[in-house]
DNA sequence: ACTCCTTGGGTTTTT
DNA sequence: CCCAAGGAGT
């Protein structure tokens, strides 16, 4: 068979397992995509519809490019093949069957700006500190339920949990979460992990729904598979329950997901689901060096958690790699800059096959500064996105709005720009009937004409209703009108034009050329039905009616950055975030801001299990050269509004020194100026302490944590339940305590009533520990 | 109700 | 440093 001779022997093997559970484990640069497009087309080849198949990925890119080489291979058939983002899919999956979740088809999907704003809303509304209550680290601990398939019920039930949250000072953040997912159904709109979580929900509760996905997905593959968290994993579990031809595809060493909630145990985990699984390795590296590829293992070898395996390369030895120190930041870019202009002088490589990586977006600036003065041409990935603009959010919020009136988020975005005498006075009084009535904003303006409310000024009434009619009046349009059509109209008529016209700043003209782009892309997206013939979820043909702004929206509203720019004729320079560059490769790799505190990140300083995610990174990024690679560290940084001084980073020192050029020697030096130390280094490592060991770990504990509860739940009953309840009058000063995850310990102070009763409890390893006495369940000692 | 200015909080990575 | 939210003045 000629599709084969292209393939390595174990790949091939990969690739001829027809049927069946099989996991490939896939070093950097094996022929990984190669691998998982060659088994599609010969699933196809051996007879299986292409309307059977299931691809699973986390970019849209890496989603486009496979579709396009799939179509090379099999040609028109490919469009066939459902394929796409884990979120992509099933957001289109539960827009068929919303109904049955109590969702209507045109939901919204909260961005993360939206989320934020509504937690913040919500902290404020209960009456939470804000000093601890932070949104983002209420969003993420909320994010982390519902990855790990926790709903607001079971969150406030959870011992470990609540436990966790109450030791880290947001003891409350279960109301948060609660009120939060009722102020989301309220609006229509699920929130990123929503998606996947429903999904869960829609495949629990309704058998015959799981059934017909089960028979159409016959063949499933899942690429990336280290960085699927457990909602995903579930989703597939379920999906491949009744054919077991499930086809999974990872790298456990460059797992650099576990922050959102991705777990390597899902690796690991797939030979107990599946006993009779085959394991492929692809150990052979066609893209870089030898040294590279050797300096990359002599990193990964200091992880203890990985699965054995010896990446190799037939490739020549290449050039060792270069590490430079430089003074500050700025001299770090000239040096960059400088290393191009020679690289694309010296050996012909093209800005194209150049990227300059770094750890965190806020540094490409002086990278952009420099490079500009050199005339380098370039090219930013990440950062703030098109969608990301001030302007297009708010004409995105129209159009959010009149495809789903209860879109509360959009509602308060627009309701009053372009200014409609609506001020912050009225928008809070609407805010307070809205709780009354328990329905969305634009619901609530609805019912005030009806029950003529008196709270709001007449004028403020008046407008608002204007506001919604002229909403409501598009609203009918939406499902007989193409997206563009509407859409022009929309904008339009919302005044957001006449608007940015009358600003006479030079940016609101690049703002007004925005939203003309964003119409373009509209009109591209109804027009373009040269590649969207087929619609792979139903198998039906698409027409232009059916490309409406409902559809369109959640197309954008789950793109990233990363997905906007194309330009694939221009010769840029490639400047992102390492997390970025996964399953890409170029010529040359510059990786900056090799710095202690920065690169590892000092958030990850925690624990070992985050340390080594780091790492996990750096051999991310040194995987991605292919001749090439520069490492720079900076001794001085511009940082959020002042310098900070930093030490190499502890990843320079790990890669074997045969591999490497320290231009300056300075690595083998070792610094001894302490009070310098000292001054740089305390107050960062006291910060990531009390802020990430809470969140730490729960992380760790999420998986055992399930197990623990569920042999809990069948061992004891009413029992030990009634026992604790019992225990919360009966803990007093001086009494020794025994609690199953802390062990034995001293009380040394009780304090609150009933459910929020607390002891201070003094841990013989861990120390004083405040507990909730509701749910600590301690036992007392004789 | 609107505008401008100050203040303060949060800054790792992202579908 | 960069933003979003809060406050003061119109």
């Amino acid at each position: 068979m000629v599709l084969l001779e292209d393939l390595n022997k174990e790949q091939q093997d990969a690739v001829r397992q027809k049927d069946g559970p099989i996991i490939i484990i896939a070093g950097a640069g094996s022929g990984k995509t190669r691998t998982l497009t060659y088994r599609i087309a010969y699933l196809i080849e051996q007879g299986v519809s292409p309307y059977n198949i299931m691809s699973l990925t986390f970019t849209n890119k890496a989603a486009k490019e496979m579709q396009e080489r799939i179509y090379s291979l099999v040609g028109y058939k490919a469009k066939y093949i459902l394929m796409g983002t884990f979120h992509s899919i099933f957001s289109r999956i539960l827009r068929q069957e919303a109904e049955k979740i109590g969702y209507t088809k045109n939901y919204s999907i909260y961005d993360d700006t939206d989320s934020k704003r509504l937690i913040s809303e919500i902290i404020k509304n209960l009456n939470l500190d804000p000093k601890n209550y932070s949104k983002g680290r209420v969003l993420n601990r909320i994010s982390f339920a519902k990855c790990s398939l926790y709903s607001p019920q079971d969150y406030k039930d959870n011992e470990y949990i609540r436990q966790e949250d109450f030791q880290a000072n947001i003891g409350e953040v279960y109301r948060v979460y609660q009120v939060y997912q009722s102020r989301l159904k309220q609006a229509m709109a699920m929130d990123f992990d929503d998606i996947l979580f429903n999904m869960n929900v829609l495949l629990r509760d309704f058998v015959d729904v799981k059934e017909k996905y089960q028979k159409r997905f016959q063949y499933i593959l899942v690429d990336e598979y280290q960085d699927t968290n457990y909602s995903q994993y579930l989703i597939v579990k379920k999906l491949a329950e009744y054919y077991k031809n499930i086809c999974v595809v990872g790298d456990d060493a460059q797992s650099i997901y576990s922050f959102r909630g991705a777990t390597i145990q899902n690796i690991l985990n797939f030979r107990k689901d599946y006993p009779n699984a085959n394991i492929y390795k692809l150990e052979q590296n066609y893209r870089s060096t030898q040294n590279i590829i050797k300096a990359a293992n002599s990193v990964i070898v200091k992880n203890e958690l990985q699965i054995p395996k010896i990446i190799w390369t037939n490739n020549e030895d290449g050039d060792k790699l270069l590490f430079k120190t430089l003074l500050s930041d700025r001299e770090e870019a000239d040096w960059v800059a400088e290393k191009i202009k020679e690289i694309t002088k010296k050996d012909k490589v093209d800005f194209n096959d150049m990227a300059i990586l770094y750890r965190t977006n806020s540094q490409s600036r002086a990278l952009e500064d420099s490079l500009r003065l050199k005339n380098i041409p370039y090219i930013v990935y990440g950062g703030i996105s098109f969608y990301g603009r001030k302007e297009i959010k708010d004409a995105v919020a129209y159009l959010r709005l009149v495809a789903n009136n209860d879109d509360d988020e959009a509602f308060e975005r627009v309701i009053n720009y372009p200014a409609r005498g609506i001020g912050k006075t009225s928008i809070d009084r609407l805010k307070i009937l809205r709780g009354e009535k328990r329905c969305s904003l634009f619901a609530t303006i609805k019912q005030i004409s009806e029950n003529k409310e008196k709270t709001i000024t007449t004028h403020a009434v008046k407008a608002m209703q204007e506001f919604c009619d002229m909403i409501e009046a598009l609203s009918l349009e939406m499902k007989t009108t193409d997206a563009f059509t509407l859409g022009d109209k929309v904008i339009k008529r919302s005044g957001i034009m006449t608007d940015l016209a009358l600003m006479k700043d030079v940016e609101d003209k690049d703002k007004l050329e925005n939203i003309q782009e964003l119409l373009n892309s509209i009109k591209s997206f109804v027009e373009n039905d040269e590649e969207n013939i087929i619609d792979s979820l139903t198998g039906e043909e698409i027409s232009i009616k059916d490309k409406t702004l409902d559809v369109f929206l959640q197309q954008i509203s789950l793109m990233s950055t990363a997905d906007e720019k194309d330009e694939e004729n221009s010769d840029n320079v490639k400047l992102m975030t390492i997390h970025s560059a996964k399953g890409l490769e170029f010529n040359t790799v510059f990786i900056v801001g090799m710095e202690e505190n920065l690169f590892p990140s000092c958030m990850s300083f925690a624990s070992r299990d985050d340390i080594e995610e780091e790492r996990r990174l750096f051999y991310v990024a040194i995987t991605r050269a292919k001749q090439h690679l520069f490492l720079s560290c900076a001794k001085m940084r511009y940082q959020y509004g002042n310098t900070t001084f930093s030490e190499t980073s502890r990843f320079i020192k790990e890669i074997d020194s045969e591999f490497i050029d320290c231009n300056d020697g300075d690595r083998q030096i070792k610094k001894r100026l302490p009070f310098n130390d000292d001054a740089y280094n305390e107050p960062k490592k006291s910060f990531s302490l009390t802020k990430k060991k809470p969140l730490t770990s729960l992380r760790d504990n999420v998986f055992t944590e399930k197990i623990l509860l569920r042999k809990k739940q069948q061992q004891t009953d009413v029992d030990e339940k009634d026992l604790s309840v019992a225990g919360i009058d009966q803990i007093k000063e001086g009494m020794n305590v025994y609690h199953s995850k802390f062990g034995n310990g001293v009380v040394v102070g009780v304090e609150g009533e009933r459910d929020n009763k607390k002891a201070r409890v003094d841990f013989e390893t861990l120390g004083e520990k405040t507990l909730i006495l509701k749910f600590a369940k301690l036992k007392i000692k004789k």
